[in-house]
DNA sequence: CATATACTGAACCATATGGTTCAGTATCAA
DNA sequence: TTGATACTGAACCATATGGTTCAGTATATG
């Protein structure tokens, strides 16, 4: 598998596509939780809800720290700008794409009425 | 697994989580190819195209068409808005943490220094 | 017709993913 | 000290992913 320069987005996209940590990612916007609120809120069990997290925080969208028994989790220090902006790039590039087709829609358009003018 | 109803969602940011696959969507956005165009470009084996092409259609991101032998693939009609919203939202609510982070440091710094003011 | 091209499908393979349970370890509270 | 709580790690499991090869089928082309 050719890896080039990309894991970190190839990382980004892949933690994102799972609804669960989409939800984790969420719940932390509005406050910080443990472990076990999360495994809670999204029924599942402790480990279950470990590895999400390990996955987050391995791409830096979550940021962890064990005081005593508990370990919090809270919205980690890489945002998703990267992956915000590859995704700006292809919207570009879609967007650009389907003009020009209506461009040519437009064209077939003109053409059709030169061909068979409205009697 | 339970799945709300997000599996679009999932859909969209999984095909993208892989560089192949983003490598295809910007290589579509400069002009339609056919499968084997594009297993050449990525060094792949026809097959292993076709698989690729096969997620990004079920996603509704490339649309293909088959004119005789060869398969054409174009830019398809769902867009990544949604994508794009959902990493919008989480923005937000990453920047709003933020602040308040900020504003939590200010008021620590502000203590610090009625606490020990410079002599 | 014969042959090359372009795709298609099935089968296979190694590894990753999203979960679980079970058996710890560490810490807090009575 | 004795539990209960909160996490951690290993092992396991089913399924998905990203590839491959091999054997077709369909379509152009000489």
């Amino acid at each position: 598998m050719v890896q080039y320069q990309s894991s970190h987005l190839d990382a980004s996209f892949a933690a994102l596509s799972d609804a669960t940590r989409r939800g984790i990612l969420e719940r932390l916007g509005r406050a910080d939780a443990s472990i076990s609120e999360l495994a809670g809120t999204f029924r599942m069990s402790l480990t279950g809800m470990k590895k999400h997290i390990g996955v987050l925080e391995q791409t830096g969208l979550v940021r962890t720290e064990k005081a005593g028994r508990v370990r919090t989790c809270t919205l980690g220090p890489r945002s998703l700008d990267e992956a915000a902006e590859w995704l700006e790039r292809y919207r570009q590039l879609w967007h650009e794409r389907f003009n020009e087709l209506d461009k040519i829609v437009e064209e077939l358009q003109r053409v059709r009425r030169v061909d068979a003018p409205t009697p």
